[in-house]
DNA sequence: TTCAGCATGTAATCTGTTACATGATTAG
DNA sequence: CTAATCATGTAACAGATTACATGCTGAA
């Protein structure tokens, strides 16, 4: 449940039409929560059935039409609420991650290739992001630009710890051979977390 | 479409029934591919109608009796051919982050008690990964644990900086006082990633 | 006047979640 | 024999993904 809360934060900031907001979550909301263009106009919708916002009056409200969207006090109540609640966070869950678990078993093909793609990868976001700090943050006085680079921050974090993992991971691979594991290893009991209690 | 690389992966660890799965994924594999038991007995149904595992024979073949799976050869490839192909990794998707976000904008209530909750899972995970290393990869040699010991260090790498971020947040929130950024600061054009070109 | 690009939307499908249903086994 | 637990499932729904459909606007 928090696409509509992205949303309805987005329009806080600004109030944006359907296709503007997609944009937006191309870039800066949409680095830690992506959408696309279909979810969020059809959670537009909802939310303006909901009246948690409303389309701001448009000459000729039509198909084709630009159709800008701002929050109504009921939904700035709504987010407010979300925003303080309790949450879980959700457990990682990264396909490279597993990748590389059914490498253990089925053989490294390719793998390291693969770990490079993803290295140059997350070397380009953690640029993009540090050229956003120096450029937007470079000296945030109010609470509201400290939360925002906070967030940034993270981003920050975790592409930096990609960039590391994934370079030891090239090592480690790098230094195993040709050799691709492909016998059937997989009877031993071996496993991450699981040795004694399986 | 990852789930069932997860299980093929799995099952070539070790043949199992599905509550067994369903108890690995709380563990080992679960730590970055979670599933609940209806995801895996589902799948698990389908795997064995494309011919990818079988059931291993058994005498009384009927519901509420357990029923273990095996991987086929054509599982095998079909996992082997899905590792070795390219995919690109999801970007993050982060529901604390997005609070954060919101809350710039509708204020920060109870902020810095959730951000004391999730360090202290967090440091807990942290703490699990870190024993399970220790006690099963203290001396890992073959390239098959190395690969999963890689993993385990992914894990233990991104805990890491889920608490160092959390700690630097919580200095950053107690330090804004007690003021709670309610006014309409919304309309400013400031967002990471978006003052030049929104 | 046609084509590219902007803008809004629908439909189908897949994946994940929640709630529930049912049978088998074992301990008291 | 009853309750707890193990084990396998079904059904309904919510959320995300992919493909496609439609209308408007301005430039060649």
């Amino acid at each position: 449940m928090s696409l509509p809360h992205a949303i309805l934060t987005a329009l806080l900031e600004r109030p944006s039409s359907g296709l503007e907001l997609t944009r937006r979550f191309d870039r800066s909301i949409g680095y830690f929560w992506s959408a696309t263009h279909q979810q969020i106009y059809r959670e537009l919708g909802k939310l303006e059935q909901r009246g948690l916002i409303r389309a701001l009056p448009s000459e000729r409200p039509a198909r084709g039409q630009k159709k800008e969207f701002e929050v109504l006090p009921a939904g700035r109540a709504e987010l407010a609420e979300w925003a303080s609640r309790e949450q879980e966070s959700k457990p990682i869950r990264d396909a490279l991650l597993l990748r590389l678990r059914a490498a253990a078993v089925v053989g490294r093909t390719g793998l390291d290739d693969e770990l490079r793609r993803h290295l140059a990868v997350h070397r380009r976001q953690l640029a993009e992001y540090e050229a956003i700090e120096s450029r937007d943050f470079a000296a945030a006085a109010d609470p509201e630009d400290r939360l925002r680079r906070l967030v940034l921050r993270a981003g920050i974090g975790l592409e930096t710890f990609w960039v590391a993992w994934l370079e030891e991971a090239l090592a480690e691979v790098g230094d195993m051979g040709d050799a691709e594991g492909m016998g059937d290893a997989g009877a031993d009991d071996t496993e991450a977390g699981g040795r004694p209690g399986e």
